[in-house]
DNA sequence: AAGAATCCCAACCGCAAGTTG
DNA sequence: GCAACTTGCGGTTGGGATTCT
């Protein structure tokens, strides 16, 4: 199993495909069909190698090829098919027609993964993140629901549910505290805090606004969470909560459904319309966290793909009143 | 208006599996 | 069985485009 030498041979062409160079290798296709990568260069009268002609056909020049945005259901695909295989781009693709891996993968890295980690889910694993940072903007989105429900005259059934989902995501930020308190006390050397990779710290916080960083000084105290660990609350013993992998909105085709059925559904619900909305819940976890589409959720949060639009958020202390603490504890 | 920062994606790199002689 | 070679794949990067300050 040797190395391929093609690129290793010197004077040949990098960078940027000319048109031209396009233009000559589409028609030797055209004409010949491809055959062998490594002999067709020369044949076609290109000073590329062999590989630099097979990704520009694969990826740019092959005539199926569909180009412009990726459709909501392709998205859905995607993050579908991603849960189950991970970053397997080329097994993705073939369920994308006309689409590429690497088109797939780029769209991955640049969309789909941010906003993901945006909302608090670990892009690997699409489940929620259990390091603390991690929860924030997943929490903070949710708390901003609050105050909507305080805003709007909602009726009082949605304004229930609204609190619901609040009183969920305050549950899952004290398992986080929980997580963290229990390995503090286990490892006296460390927090996992601390084991935050220095990286997704980073990321986190940089995708916090001003007002939020601001709000971090007010967050419990390190006594707190000596008084929660304390309780001797086995961590493993909470709730867990696994996102949907439809995360920001219900399949609405005939191929999405089919591939939700290649998957195995953890639970299910019935939408409104009498059709049936897959929920990928695990045993223990808790009720959905809303009864709205999660798109809302991620419309309300402050990414690249919300139109724009930035939403001031609520401070932490308003999150969690007393009541709650005293109520949990 | 201009420079800085960020986003986006085409293309490259290198590894590993598959094929051939 | 082995080595040379080909192909496929996933990670990464460079630089143009766009947005922000």
């Amino acid at each position: 199993m040797g190395r391929s030498p093609c690129c290793d041979e010197n004077g040949l062409k990098k960078g940027p495909w000319t048109t031209e160079e396009d233009q000559k290798l589409m028609e030797y296709i055209q004409k010949h069909g491809h055959g062998s990568w490594r002999a067709l260069p020369k044949l076609a009268g290109l000073n590329r190698c062999g590989k630099s002609c097979r990704l520009r056909w694969t990826n740019y020049l092959r005539p199926d090829i569909k180009r412009g945005k990726f459709t909501q259901e392709e998205e859905q695909t995607i993050l579908r098919l991603h849960s189950a295989i991970g970053n397997k781009w080329s097994a993705i693709a073939k369920h994308l027609p006309g689409r590429t891996d690497n088109e797939i993968k780029n769209f991955w890295n640049t969309h789909l993964k941010k906003k993901l980690i945006q909302m608090g889910f670990d892009p690997m694993t699409h489940r929620p993140r259990t390091d603390f940072f991690a929860a924030l903007p997943q929490l903070i989105a949710l708390a901003n629901l609050r105050q909507l429900v305080e805003q709007r005259p909602w009726d009082d059934h949605a304004a229930r549910m609204q609190a619901e989902a609040v009183q969920a995501a305050k549950l899952q930020y004290l398992q986080s505290l929980i997580h963290s308190a229990a390995s503090i006390g286990n490892s006296p050397s460390s927090s996992s805090i601390n084991t935050i990779p220095s990286s997704d710290l980073q990321e986190q916080i940089g995708l916090l606004s001003p007002p939020q960083m601001s709000s971090l000084s007010s967050l419990p105290s390190p006594s707190l969470l000596e008084s929660i660990s304390g309780q001797d609350i086995v961590a493993g013993q909470l709730p867990d909560i696994q996102i949907p992998s439809s995360f920001f909105e219900q399949p609405t085709s005939n191929d999405a459904n089919q591939l939700n059925s290649d998957f195995t559904p953890m639970g299910s619900v019935e939408g409104e319309n009498g059709t049936p909305k897959t929920l990928l819940l695990s045993e223990n976890s808790l009720p959905p966290l809303t009864d709205f589409p999660i798109s809302n959720l991620g419309d309300m949060c402050s990414t690249s793909s919300c139109d724009g639009s930035s939403i001031q958020f609520p401070c932490w202390p308003e999150l969690f009143d007393e009541q709650f603490l005293t109520e949990f504890v």
